[in-house]
DNA sequence: ACACGGCCATATGTATACGAAAGGCGCATT
DNA sequence: AATGCGCCTTTCGTATACATATGGCCGTGT
């Protein structure tokens, strides 16, 4: 598990929240897939590794455990969740309604900024494609999707989306998925971009349906 | 704040944990409208009413404050949250998104034995209505779109409309609505019921979506 | 009388202590 | 040798202790 390794005592002026702290480590570790599946982590475990007492771990803990990235094994221990096809499917369903939708309402209110904001996304993610870095572009799919709401100023269809998100990334975990796949995926974003700089709403809409039907998880 | 008392220690054979009791009570007690608003808890206050210490009611806070059932206000003081316009706007938006959606396919393929639990929601919520018990029906409210993604298995759909439905219990908490009001909304999820049962995927969504459309909190 | 400054009261954030529950393992018995 | 019983280890759930920050309040000086 790189980039998850035991830290001292907490060096002087970290001023932020040990809780919240703890909660972004174990997510973005657990979702670039820097532990393997069904791992138990364990409140004392992962705090003596952080630095930390259960306290902070705990609270981290009841989030993770909340949004469905981490579930109760056997004997209350907590494991990182391995998503049934089912809850993809749910996901998908979710996605299919919420998104278009979003997508139509941004066609229509959308700021300029932001559309340049989704094109320097998708820069990056053309970056991080050419260097074979899948977390790195998938880092980039999630901050494509989740700019919409946000330029939308949604809070909820940004934190719900942000949710459906990180349990489609656990269950793509591990898969190496094939260069074309990113690529196709990198040209639906485009479409779905251009639709949104020429506020054409019902393009829009179309453009993300068709890139959920196209590149969702089976 | 009625059936919000104190409790002496925890009489015994309470196998509960003191966390999501906590957790339930609150959140019940918060959208039954027992709380002014802005009215500002603390965790010290909440536990010593509920016989607990601070952990579990630090606990249920967390999960409030992510619902956004509470907000934190000045002082990193946790108060009753009072969902702005904006908000509700964006409730409404998820809503009309997702629960058409579920009306569809819970007419495709809802077993008749849940349509029997529609129509059970339903008896009590009229007899609510007729009693004047505003929150009763509320319930009632909560419990018949609850149940349609209840009825497909979408725990992740019936999480989302969860939070969605207790926001805008928050939004409504205190307006004392018409009995027209009420009449209306029990006939319209009437309506719903009839395409379920009938199996008509869009009457069902139709319907669904004229009810979100007619009695959405504005 | 008003303004400024320091103390205090109280709230949260974190750490630790304590108790209970649940498997795992070993020993004894058949 | 197999099985059943019981201790033990480990982990969680809760309580409490400690550290820290922040706003209020009072006293004093002008």
């Amino acid at each position: 598990m790189k980039g998850f390794r035991p830290q001292p005592a907490r060096s002087g002026a970290d001023k932020t929240l040990s809780s919240k702290r703890v909660y972004e480590e174990l997510r973005r570790a657990i979702l670039h897939g820097e532990f393997a599946p069904g791992t138990s982590l364990g409140e004392t475990r992962v705090g003596t590794m952080l630095g930390v007492s259960r306290t902070p771990v705990r609270e981290a803990f009841a989030e993770l455990l909340n949004q469905g990235i981490l579930a109760e094994g056997a004997r209350r221990q907590v494991v990182i969740a391995d998503p049934s096809p089912e809850l993809l499917a749910e996901i998908v369903l979710m996605r299919d309604a919420l998104e278009p939708v979003l997508a139509r309402r941004a066609a229509e209110r959308m700021d300029v900024s932001d559309v340049d904001q989704l094109r320097l996304i998708m820069i990056r993610a053309r970056r991080a494609a050419d260097a074979g870095d899948v977390n790195a572009f998938l880092d980039c799919d999630d901050d494509f999707h989740l700019h919409i709401p946000h330029a939308l100023h949604h809070h909820l269809a940004a934190d719900t989306l942000r949710r459906l998100l990180a349990l489609t990334r656990l269950a793509v975990r591990g898969t190496d998925p094939s260069d074309p796949l990113l690529t196709r995926i990198a040209a639906e974003h485009e479409t779905v971009i251009e639709a949104l700089a020429a506020g054409d709403p019902e393009a829009a809409a179309d453009a993300m349906a068709a890139h959920l039907a196209s590149s969702a998880p089976r």
